[in-house]
DNA sequence: GTTCCGATGCTT
DNA sequence: AGCATCGGAACG
């Protein structure tokens, strides 16, 4: 998904780093105690967005990606500002802060991210190398064992756009 | 440069 | 109680 265009109404930016989420046996993912009313959406078809509320303040979006019953998703962690943001990079620095910039709430939870049809989806954008692609752990799942260290957050090497926390634990 | 802390509310 | 965050304060 990196260097695709996320778009919400007259915003978008350029994905630039993201996070994946594997499925119920992820130690980190909020499918691994199962089905429940916040992750629902996590076990239907892929190309439908997850929001959810973060530590009762930013709501953080995803994308679904497994298939029927297969809680995967991926968590989009840092844009590069395109449309209707400004030209700030700090402004959609961070998984808290791109929400807040393009107006994604909860309420664009469920939405399908394969078409122009819906408030929010996910649109063509950058064609991104794969060397120009860094790896490493993710960022704030420590209570997730070995899960924590799996390298399982990529990003644009070097985009200024990329969030702090995932700066300080590059690999 | 780093670490620590509070805000704030939904989930388990 | 814990949490897929952030900005600011304190410190080195």
């Amino acid at each position: 998904m990196l260097g695709k265009h996320l778009v919400a109404g007259d915003r978008a930016g350029i994905i630039v780093e993201t996070e994946a989420y594997l499925g119920s046996h992820d130690k980190a993912s909020h499918a691994r105690f199962g089905r429940t009313r916040r992750n629902a959406v996590m076990f239907g078809h892929g190309g439908v967005s997850y929001v959810y509320l973060c530590y009762g303040m930013y709501d953080l979006f995803n994308v679904v990606t497994g298939r029927d019953g297969d809680p995967q998703a991926v968590l989009i962690r840092a844009l590069e500002p395109v449309r209707g943001i400004g030209g700030d990079v700090a402004v959609t620095r961070g998984p808290g802060k791109l929400t807040r910039a393009l107006g994604i709430t909860r309420s664009h939870s469920g939405l399908d991210m394969t078409g122009a049809s819906t408030p929010v989806y996910i649109a063509p954008g950058r064609r991104i190398s794969r060397t120009d692609i860094s790896v490493g752990p993710r960022v704030g799942v420590d209570y997730a064992g070995d899960w924590a260290s799996a390298p399982l957050r990529f990003w644009i090497a070097g985009h200024p756009s990329v969030s702090r926390g995932a700066r300080s634990k590059a690999a």
